[in-house]
DNA sequence: GTTTAAACACGGC
DNA sequence: CTCAGACATATTCGG
DNA sequence: CCGAATATGTCTGAGGCCGTGTTTAAAC
């Protein structure tokens, strides 16, 4: 625990990319396993225990902490692991001389032991470790690292190791698992590349920029193909011998909740690797993603919900056929492989994704702007030669979203952030006019916490606290006086603000400096332009 | 004791 | 998913 | 032609809303 605590803080105080690489190697190179194995694990984020939440922790920190000053610290800090292992007060017996546990006895522990015994378990830790190992102990449980280096370092400090490309060992991650004793064997040439073989694995999926800032003048549309960009989920299709997989593009296997689609894999009995996005299609007619989302989550679906909400796939790419590899191929190529397969199987459910025609950009820009049709948020743009790479390139792939929409709202309440936005009010809770018996008030419809510079944030933070009428523990109620123009991708109707709508993606998108606040948007003007 | 509601956690966008 | 910022690397510019 | 300035690419952290499942607290 020692190591891998160093191994944090060091981590934590570099700034530079490089640096961190080096930092990681040597730890790589020097812990035994299989410490190093779960230290690679909780920085890929592949660790999560059951037993052990932030919950608990907090519970444990007020069992030595006034839960008041708690509380204060914790907001001032930003951080829960941190605020923990600072204010923690060893109890320690005299003559006693604690050891600190190893992390791979914390791991082993922590996925064994009953829950009921886990706090006593962590108690005893935390009042072993000094600061530092107690940091990194809390760090394990509590899941996200945020220390500066996620998964893509560690495995591009261990793709440096065996001197092979980042991708490479990408590719081979997804069939290991904690505490990936092969995948160290390889990089240090003490053992074979581990092969997935026909094992119904992940491949981490090609990605899109975002098609900003970008001149479409200097392309040739020739060389360009066009698709809509739908709004489901990106989901891989695996079918081997061995086994079949619905997989998210985070490497989720979400079979379980979608029988339907595992079926028809079955019933194919073709080995092969699909790229596609998978929507709930009411005869023909692709539902909102809110239809999606009901059946995302569950174990299993009911039985009316897999009669009404029947999912589907659209089919963008091929990975494999019958095991051949073909993401070095072309789009064109692949392309010509799917529809072939397509034709071939023609498997339920699924329809190709349609490419869409087009002469020039100018045709393609009304067609994106027109397309506010349920299920379609966009064009996605694929150059014809792209071979099939992980990640997210830039160049090959664009996703060209419709413009997003905008609504002038009044900041009613800041919140401070985490991290290191934890001496700032960060996130801004906004509304709009509403006129009750003759009354004119604002009534929430959202927050924001993104868009703005960190020049601007401190002009935020200065005018929250300037302007503040009321506090509520971290949160402080303002004037109404500050408008922001919030950009966001749709709104729908919910029940968790009290104006019953929300925003998608809200981000700020101006501060209004010059707009008087009584001059912001009315609900009733915003409910019947966007809903 | 059992049922119901609220709070938390997670992973999708 | 969004966005801004930091760092590293690639490219261009000025002497 | 070389070093400095600028542009581009990649990665990171901060956090939004949604639905489901799980756990904890409150009400019956």
């Amino acid at each position: 625990m020692i190591e891998f605590a160093t191994l944090l803080e060091r981590l934590a105080f570099t700034p530079s990319r490089n640096m961190k690489l080096t930092l990681l190697r040597e730890y790589f190179s020097m812990a035994p396993d299989p410490d190093r194995g779960y230290a690679l694990a909780a920085m890929a984020g592949s660790l999560s225990f059951s037993a052990a939440k932030p919950a608990m922790l907090r519970a444990l920190a007020m069992e030595r902490t006034d839960p008041e000053l708690f509380a204060w610290s914790y907001d001032y800090v930003g951080d829960l692991a941190e605020t923990v292992a600072l204010i923690w007060k060893p109890e320690r017996k005299e003559h006693d001389t604690p050891v600190a546990p190893g992390l791979a006895d914390v791991v082993h522990t922590l996925e064994r032991l009953p829950k009921a015994d886990v706090p006593n378990v962590v108690r005893k830790w935390l009042d072993a470790c000094d600061t530092s190992s107690r940091y990194a102990l809390l760090k394990l449980i509590t899941g996200s690292l945020r220390v500066g280096a996620s998964a893509r370092l560690a495995k591009t400090a261990l793709a440096e190791m065996a001197s092979v490309a980042p991708d490479d060992v990408e590719e081979v991650w997804h069939g290991l698992e904690a505490p990936y004793k092969e995948l160290f064997a390889w990089v240090e040439g003490k053992g074979p590349k581990p092969d997935a073989k026909d094992a119904p694995v992940f491949r981490p999926p090609m990605l899109a920029q975002p098609l900003e800032n970008v001149d479409l003048t200097a392309f040739d549309p020739a060389e360009w193909r066009a698709e809509w960009k739908w709004d489901g989920i990106r989901v891989q299709l695996v079918s081997t011998p061995q086994g079949e997989r619905v997989y998210t593009r985070t490497a989720e296997d979400i079979g379980k909740a979608f029988p339907d689609i595992l079926a028809i894999l079955q019933d194919l009995g073709s080995h092969v690797v699909l790229d596609g996005e998978l929507l709930v299609v009411q005869e023909g007619v692709v539902a909102p993603f809110a239809d999606l989302q009901k059946r995302l989550n569950r174990k299993s679906p009911t039985a009316s919900m897999l009669r009404d909400m029947p999912a589907g796939i659209r089919l963008y790419d091929i990975l494999f056929e019958d095991g051949e590899d073909l993401r070095s191929l072309p789009f064109d190529i692949r392309r010509q492989r799917l529809e072939s397969w397509y034709a071939r199987l023609k498997p339920p459910r699924m329809v190709l994704s349609e490419l869409i025609s087009f002469r020039n950009f100018e045709d393609l820009a009304t067609l994106r702007e027109n397309a506010r049709s349920e299920g379609i948020e966009g064009l996605m743009l694929k150059k014809a030669d792209s071979p099939y790479v992980p990640g997210r390139p830039r160049g090959p792939w664009w996703k060209w979203k419709r413009e997003p929409l905008t609504v002038d709202a009044v900041v009613m309440y800041a919140q401070r952030g985490h991290g290191k936005r934890s001496s700032f009010y960060s996130d801004y809770t906004f509304g709009l006019w509403r006129t009750v018996e003759e009354k004119r008030e604002l009534v929430p419809i959202g927050k924001a916490y993104s868009g703005f510079t960190d020049e601007e944030l401190k002009f935020l933070d200065k005018w929250v606290r300037d302007h503040t009428t009321k506090r509520f523990g971290p949160v402080r109620e303002v004037a109404q006086g500050l408008v922001l123009e919030i950009a966001f991708d749709a709104a729908q109707y919910s029940k968790r603000h009290k104006s019953g709508v929300a925003l998608r993606f809200p981000r700020v998108a101006r501060i209004r400096r010059d707009k008087p606040a009584q001059e912001a948007d009315d609900l009733e003007t915003f409910i019947r332009a966007f809903l």
